[in-house]
DNA sequence: ATAATAGTGACAATAATTGTCGTGAATATA
DNA sequence: TATATTCACGACAATTATTGTCACTATTAT
């Protein structure tokens, strides 16, 4: 076997095995130990992390961030990455935020300045619009990786009806929704699924509990939803308005559309959620027309007063 | 230098070229024309697509998709584009559908078996809920590259208004919005800057007309008019409200950030502007200072009168 | 016809890689 | 403390890979 490929599938069995000693590998390649010796320092100056103790139950270690073997892409490929990513570029505070940079650095380097050019204009030329971000979400990548490694954390959660609190939670799914980031995962304090916002944890670190098995629950989302303290939300909606709600996501199951295109929203929430609704039916001006519920009605004229107040000449 | 060194590099050089002489890069990498050809010939079996024709004037070419030399990349790395293309599932018939496939496929296919694994239950585990798609928009990826390469198409077009026309367009730039995606782009028909829905672009092909140099409209809907009977839009934004606006892509080249997140609007607009700044002032709430014009201060104290207005108890 | 260009085969010169052996050093375990 | 295990390194010869040179062929534009 040429040098070059031993090399590569050293890499690759390295990065599978974890740990190994130098006798094995010489065995499983067929060469000598002296030459895969000389082969592990090469990967480590190729910047493969290698560790080694001596002595019995001593031998070798791949640590932390492991690099995979050099692959080689298409042009069309690197434009592809360069694309998904900066289709995201909206969101903050994405786990993964500092990889892709450093990836797509990668790809850029090796790029031809032609391709380079080509992916500049891209960029300014194309845009994926999406709600606007609500709120920083700075635990995402723990939470993420509790989520895929079935592990238990300890968080602080602010919730409006309950203030702060401490609890362990052992994450199943994230999604990005209407700007936010929420985290489905079992509560260890209430004993159940339940759904946080993510930009309301303060903190999360390790939980003690044992970790259960909840791979069945996954990215199901809809069930859990139930307002707690509903009210009844109605409304009527121009034409316009009525296209406008229909791209949100959360209001579209409850829009009953006419055939003339308008519409009206029928719909329970949340007593607590009024302060969003105050925003979001401001926002709609004058193609919507709220019917009730009284509380939402007094919130917004409540808004709009202070508002007026703020456009005052001065 | 040694063997391999000089592949990378000679790879790299022949993607910038894409035309050149055997001698030529002899000279350039100091080594016999005939290791020059042998090397060729290896660039050829790792997948370059080379041409060669003999005689004078021939040369080798590189052809169509060029190969990037192979780029080692860390698992964190991998794990982080694999995490964007996830992200954009919900986006169909997107432009570069394939090439991230086949990308991601090459990533997959070098990684070892937990990070696969980690991936698996990542992509059940995460998700970006965005618009519902409306439409298919299958000439997308030629949009793209007409704006991105300014070039002229020919397009048939189904407006609303005006059924199906057929005319030369010139595309600046495309953006998703609410599951639309849309083409802003110069049409030679109306002699101006126009916005269409590319679900209703029904054919798209190369055009004859003379592309123009818009280099300078790219993505900001702004610029497209200079502002006629301008007026000087100054405001103060919260830091939520700046936020806000930096999503907003007519907006944010005119936004000052500063240090500590709030920023300032200071930017020339059309007079016959107002309407669209009162609703979106309105929208921004108490995130926004509005400095001046007085006409807009006006036109939302107006607006914001009439809303009262509609929501006093009836 | 001539010059420019790619392409091939043979072989010697040169350079890189590998295996062998000797030696050493750290460390767990008996 | 002695011993086995394991990484580590240097020297050198054997082996293998790479390179350059040269001679030659083939194609094509001018």
């Amino acid at each position: 076997m040429p040098k070059s490929k031993r090399l590569m599938e050293l890499m690759m069995t390295v990065n599978r095995k974890r740990r190994f000693k130098v006798g094995e590998l010489a065995d499983e390649f067929n060469v000598s130990t002296r030459t895969i010796l000389r082969d592990l320092q090469e990967l480590s100056e190729l910047g493969v992390p290698l560790y080694s103790e001596v002595g019995p139950h001593g031998g070798y270690q791949v640590l932390r961030e492991r690099v995979l073997p050099p692959i080689a892409f298409t042009e069309g490929e690197a434009v592809a990455m360069f694309f998904a990513v900066h289709a995201l570029r909206h969101y903050s505070s994405l786990p993964f935020d500092a990889e892709s940079a450093s990836a797509l650095s990668k790809f850029y380097l090796h790029m031809p300045g032609d391709i380079r050019d080509q992916i500049d204009r891209m960029k300014e030329r194309v845009d994926f619009v999406s709600p606007t971000r609500r709120g920083d979400a700075p635990h995402l990548s723990v939470l993420l990786d509790a989520a895929v490694h079935q592990k238990v954390l300890t968080i602080t959660y602010e919730s409006k009806s309950e203030g702060t609190t401490s609890r362990q939670v052992q994450p199943v799914s994230l999604y990005a929704h209407n700007g936010f980031w929420y985290c489905t995962a079992y509560c260890f304090l209430r004993e159940g699924i339940r759904v946080f916002r993510c930009d309301r944890i303060r903190d999360a670190s390790p939980g003690s509990a044992e970790p259960l098995k909840l791979s069945d629950i996954r990215l199901s989302r809809q069930e859990v939803v139930l307002p707690t303290d509903p009210v009844r939300l109605q409304a009527k909606l121009t034409r316009i308005g009525t296209q406008r709600c229909e791209s949100e996501l959360w209001l579209s199951p409850h829009l009953h559309v006419r055939e003339d295109g308008t519409a009206e929203i029928d719909v329970e929430v949340s007593r607590s959620e009024i302060p969003f609704y105050t925003e979001f039916f401001i926002s709609l001006g004058k193609e919507a027309a709220l019917i009730g519920p009284r509380e939402l009605k007094a919130a917004i004229r409540k808004h709009l007063a202070e508002l007026l107040e703020n456009y005052q000449e001065g």
